[in-house]
DNA sequence: TCCCGAGCTTGAGCCGGATCAATCCCGGCT
DNA sequence: AGCCGGGATTGATCCGGCTCAAGCTCGGGA
């Protein structure tokens, strides 16, 4: 399952991971190939993540399979964090991934000892709040075309406005996160490209153009 | 706007804002009356709010006047609290409510102090991230009857399984909350009851009584 | 006591997104 | 170069929840 690819603890340098628990704190790499589970709904957390390169989703499932991802986590971003004794939701490598680990017990000490990574703590739990709540907006109140445009800006923003957007994730994925089948993600893309405010770049339908931002921020209500 | 019933510092004596910031800080007690907004989204967060008695819904706006309800908050419930200095969301009183306020600058100090509140802030906000994440899979995947009775058995629970609840808020608010209309919850409340699963309990719609829980839990996937 | 208005229920019809079903496209393999 | 398979697009049809509309219920006030 997990392909340990550094087994000797090295120092943090940078990056939340290290503003957590303070220098001195050390952290193994882990390389977790694509579609790999990286931890399951319901078990125990060991672990707070930091990926290095690759994408992850979090999600949940109904009994019958019916699945909401709560968001992608891209580089740099800390995910896994739990404050109670389980996982909230699963965790999966959708593409080869290279994250940092921190035991979980190295944050929650440093937090009991009042340690200076506290504060980073609770504005990463803040903002991922922050983040669910605006997502909530989306699933509960807006349309599709409105969705996947919101999906295209926010990740147009994480990626820092490229040129090309290369997106990581299935339309099967984006459809998991927005609420709505792969069918209609694939055709609200369609009215966008038909409309020229997106290109589908060359080759692969994972690689896109934002050409009309302004516009885009238009329909995303 | 506030009707400030207590001008008088108090000291609490249990209750979470007192965990927060220790024995020894000071709260005042505010009453809002039926439908008053308590903050509003964008404002400069001042205060951490607990419930004493009432209730509170937390939404957001689209626009176009679209409403998403993030919670209810009921009697013991904090709300409020912001890491940046701004509300991400809407606070209004539901029916007449009470509230113990503290302000925020004494919880960021508490904080930057180390102070024993810090954990339970943590907790405060990992609990509502949990609770946002299982709302999405709601938002994101569950039918309509689900949706409705999962709210149910969410009331039933926070309210301590009653054996008559008597819901604060209306279909509307209900709706907003499930990302349904009004009718729809209408429609969802009646079969349920024709199933026999709950009873609408006398005069009012809004009390009534859940006659089968096992039932209702089967049917909220 | 009666009336009024807000909230709720119920009905009829519609529509946005889901479902079912072909292709199509591209990458990887031989 | 040709083949194969998974992901994506596009089309046709369906249906769950929305919209529009009427009527009901209950609480409060004159």
């Amino acid at each position: 399952m997990l392909v340990r690819i550094n087994t000797a603890p090295r120092m943090s340098i940078d990056g939340h991971l290290a503003a957590l628990a303070g220098e001195g704190m050390c952290y193994s790499e882990f390389r977790y190939r694509r579609g790999l589970e990286i931890f399951g709904e319901g078990e125990e957390p060991e672990y707070v993540y930091q990926i290095v390169s690759g994408a992850v989703r979090t999600y949940k499932l109904l009994p019958d399979g019916r699945r909401q991802i709560n968001a992608f986590h891209l580089a740099g971003d800390m995910f896994g964090f739990e404050n109670e004794a389980i996982h909230r939701f699963t965790a999966e490598a959708i593409v080869e991934t290279h994250a940092h680990l921190m035991r979980r017990s190295s944050i929650l000490e440093a937090v009991r000892n009042g340690g200076a990574g506290t504060k980073d703590l609770i504005k990463f739990v803040t903002q991922n709040l922050a983040h669910a709540e605006s997502h909530m907006l989306l699933l509960g109140r807006k349309t599709s075309l409105e969705r996947v445009t919101a999906f295209l800006l926010e990740m147009d923003e994480r990626l820092h406005h490229p040129d090309v957007m290369i997106l990581p994730m299935s339309r099967r994925d984006i459809a998991d996160y927005l609420g709505l089948t792969l069918e209609t993600v694939s055709r609200a893309l369609s009215i966008l490209r038909d409309e020229g405010l997106l290109r589908f770049d060359g080759n692969t339908q994972r690689r896109l153009e934002l050409v009309d931002r302004d516009a885009l921020a238009k329909i995303d209500a």
